[in-house]
Order: structure tokens, then C-alpha cells, then sequence
DNA sequence: ACCCTTGTTGATAATGATTGTCAAAACCCT
DNA sequence: AGGGTTTTGACAATCATTATCAACAAGGGT
């Protein structure tokens, strides 16, 4: 039987209250700043029930963090550059559409993407034909 | 600056003769097998390379792991079934357009995207709902 | 309200991928 | 061929994540 308990609700909350990605690790860090004792590994499992439950998203940051979001809002995308590391969220409804279209023609069901754009933002685009 | 070693143009070559992503121990074992001395860290270090000279693009698989690919001209994506590791290979031409139109609307350049669907496929679909 | 069963917690050890270290070997230019 | 420098590779170090397991607490039954 799944348990009510005031960790799971604490890190149900912090992760609502974020605006974005957070990793797991800066989730407890966020909840240890406010002073709350819970621990490390029930950080990760209470993440991953919600992941496992729908209530939260996860993808991989390029670095191999697993990063998570509360599942309320809009689903969207990054753009991230290759560079300097600036990342800027895309709304993608027509690829969402897409997505699940494949995934179905071809009898896949639970499919999750991995949509992902890396470039080189102005910035960085700028200093890179500076420095030809 | 920069060498040619026999070992670069070996993962070079084992990662275009490979279909689809690999990782980078994967690689390395593939290597071996193939009776290749090469040494681990010189395999990360060589897709490292590869990956920052736009020669293999990379992305993390939901497990946490570093994956690579050769970069071919045209490209396609791919539709990975999460449990028995099946993989389709999927056409996008929306997502291509979506894609470099994203990018350049938040003025990135020279955007390469990662477009990945993971799900379960018929099989393991039919498989899930036998066990619950 | 109290106990009892069982899911949950959390400190810490274990894991596993990736990166750093550094002496020895390989490469490239002259 | 010789020399300066990059690259290699065995191994140690690091970092996020997962497993372990004894102590604890939630919730149902009485």
C-alpha cells in the first residue's frame, strides 16, 4: 500500500513551487535550505514515484543530470547552446503531435521524446566568426 | 596541435560502420572484441573530439548514458523501444523545418537537432499489460 | 486509542559511468 | 634521424544515482 507521508508531500510541493528543470541533487538542497531534514535517497525515490505516476517529467541535462519539472504545465523544449550553455524553451505542439503520431503507426505506446536543438546562440555565433 | 593516430580514425570508423547510438564503453568493447588495444579513456576522448568538431552528435539515453552517433548528411530518427532495445527508423521533415525555424527565431546558428522517441513497442507493450 | 503489520526513511556503502593524472610512447616538422 | 609536444592508457578520483538495512511511522483492525 502507498503511504501519505510529509517527505513525499515536501518534495511534491518544492517541485511545484519551481519554476523549470531542477536536478534531483539541487532539489534537496532546496529543501535542506529550508530547513527541512529529509534525506538524499528519499529525494530520488520521491522523484522517481512521481515520475512513475506522471505527476513529474524527466529528461537528461547534457551533462547526465537527471532533471525534473512538475507535469502541470505546458510540455515544451530546449534550445541549448553548444557553446556557453544558454538554454531557451521552445513550444513544440506540432512535434508533440508528430511524436505520438509515429510512435502509434508503428504500435509503440508510453513514448516519451527526447526533442532536443543544439546551435550556437547569438552571442557565441558572434564570437566564434570573431575569432576566424 | 592536432594528430592523427590510429587510434581517432578506429573509433572514427567503428562509430560510422555502427547503426544507430552507441556508448562510449559499448564502443570500446566493440573494440576489443574486434582486437583493437585501445584504451577506454582514449575512446571517450576521441567522441568527445568527434562530438565538438560536429563529426558525431551525442545525447543521453533515459538511463543516464552518453550516446553517440556518426553525423551523416541526411538524417533520420529513431523510434527505441525502452524494454528489448528495438529500434525504427523514423522520417521527420516536419521536425527538420521546425527545427532549423526554431532555432533561428531565438537567433541560434548552425542548430543541429536530437529528435528521439523512446517508447515500448508492440511486444513489450502486450508484454506490460500480461503482468500487471 | 492501541497495537501490529508493512511500507518508508535515511545514513552510508556500493555501483557505474565519466574525467583527471602523469609517465611513457607516438607523431610531425625540420 | 632528432626534438618538442601531443596523445595515449592504466589507474585513481569524482560525481550522480542506487542498494542496503536497521529504525521508524502510517493506517487498518480490534
Amino acid at each position: 500500500m502507498k503511504r501519505n507521508t510529509w517527505q513525499r508531500e515536501a518534495v511534491r510541493e518544492a517541485l511545484s513551487s519551481t519554476e523549470g528543470f531542477v536536478s534531483a541533487q539541487g532539489l534537496h538542497m532546496t529543501l535542506h535550505g529550508a530547513g527541512s531534514p529529509i534525506g538524499l535517497a528519499t529525494v530520488y525515490r520521491a522523484l522517481a514515484d512521481l515520475a512513475s505516476e506522471g505527476d513529474a517529467d524527466s529528461l537528461q541535462s547534457p551533462d547526465g543530470e537527471s532533471l525534473y519539472r512538475a507535469c502541470t504545465t505546458g510540455h515544451h523544449h530546449h534550445l541549448i547552446c553548444r557553446n556557453c550553455g544558454l538554454t531557451v524553451e521552445i513550444e513544440a505542439d506540432a512535434v508533440e503531435q508528430w511524436a505520438k503520431t509515429a510512435a502509434a503507426a508503428h504500435g509503440f505506446t508510453q513514448a516519451q521524446h527526447v526533442v532536443d536543438v543544439f546551435g550556437l546562440c547569438e552571442n557565441c555565433t558572434r564570437a566564434a566568426a570573431a575569432a576566424e
